[in-house]
DNA sequence: CATATTTGAAGCGTAGTGTAACAGCAGGAG
DNA sequence: CTCCTGCTGTTACACTACGCTTCAAATATG
């Protein structure tokens, strides 16, 4: 299991990211300044550190300088409000592995620790792969296939998927479903659902089965 | 796969050229002074070995004589500031394969890197080159051929290419590629990544239909 | 107890709308 | 001069909304 460190001193940023990062399967553990995450660090074992720059009692900065002293090569992907520092990011250049400006998106982030965890030890990142009989999705490649051939499904549709057969096995509400393929700030259409499911089910062929409707709550991907 | 030791006191200049070696396809290891760059080339088979003069414990030179007595055709590069050392430098001689003068660009670094590489063992350097059919990337040259035929590229067009193709099979958004083939410090207009693609799509022909456009996403080159 | 009816939810096709990518061109820097 | 960059218009595609249909479960009725 791939172990990451969260460090911001806001709870909502904390918060979104982990929702993130544990739906992308990884063991998430929090801190609120530098301080803790330096602390945590030291005391646990992670894969990668997240972490703000402006931060009350150690920077960003400062933390990711202590945290080097330790473990050099810790992978250490810094957040910044847009502009906010900017010559430092720059003159720092290389003592992190990557910056991310805020506001981000998730999935920007995601990305970004993937390719960094891909990396810093390739091996066992290898297996970005999920395996169902004939489908499989390889989530670096951001490709679908069915029993070898290539399918193309929209952005929604991929993201759709990759939810669903993430939490294979579990129900999931309309609400959890639309609130995380399509944002907090969605207030639309009912239908819209079920239209990308639609489109989804008919991109998955003879796979649709696996896509199970779950009358009056929402919807689950069987798991085999 | 080429083996680097990369030994500084300095983490920061370890990792920036970490970094662009990598970048370069090289594998990386590090030491931290004389002592330790010695250490590990016994007990590591390097094929170049890159190092700080001035360092604690065991400084460049002495580290370099040791380094020789075990494998007298050990390929090393040395580090100096600007003015430090000049003479004993120059006087040194034929004891080390080249030097470069701190700041020094990483292009630079790099371009001496590949030189001294392809002058100690031409063979293996030779293999520098990526092919995909008809397709051909010569990185120690930064050739581009199509069947052979060698195509004009200009710089950005072929950094774009190299670094979409150094992640062939992984999608790339396009932020991931402005920060790393532009630069962190690039904050231009998002359409000029679109046009830099336009212009390599049709310099590359046929085998455009490998830049792979995710919408909404970024791009991806395709692995086969 | 079996069948019919009701009701609300999910499915589906279509059409409109918005946005991301593309293309061409021009200005400007090295 | 070449190459990079940014602007503007165009295109194409994906998302969304709407309305109708279908379905399934619950309730009513014989």
């Amino acid at each position: 299991m791939t172990r990451i460190l969260i460090t911001d001193d806001e709870a909502k940023i904390r918060e979104m990211i982990r929702k993130y990062a544990e739906f992308e399967g990884f063991e998430v553990d929090e801190a609120v300044d530098g301080m803790e995450a330096v602390s945590k660090c030291l005391s646990n074992q992670y894969d990668l550190v997240v972490m703000d720059i402006m931060m009350p009692n150690l920077d960003g900065f400062s933390a990711s300088k202590e945290i080097r002293k330790a473990d050099p090569s810790m992978p250490i992907i810094l957040l910044s409000a847009l502009g906010e520092e900017y010559d430092r990011i720059h003159g720092f250049d290389i003592g992190v592995d990557d910056y991310v400006v805020k506001p981000f998106s998730s999935k920007e982030l995601m990305m970004r620790i993937h390719a960094i965890l891909k990396r810093v030890h390739p091996e066992t990142t290898e297996a970005q792969v999920y395996r169902l009989e004939g489908l499989e999705i390889d989530y670096s490649a951001r490709i679908v296939r069915i029993d070898g051939e290539k399918i193309q499904l929209s952005p929604k549709e991929y993201d759709l998927l990759v939810y669903l057969v993430k939490n294979a096995g579990i129900a999931l509400t309309r609400e959890q479903i639309l609130q995380t393929v399509w944002g907090y700030d969605f207030f639309g259409d009912d239908r819209t659902l079920d239209t990308h499911i639609k489109l989804l089910r008919k991109n998955l062929g003879d796979y649709s089965k696996y896509v199970v409707t779950l009358r009056g709550v929402g919807y689950r991907f069987e798991k085999d």
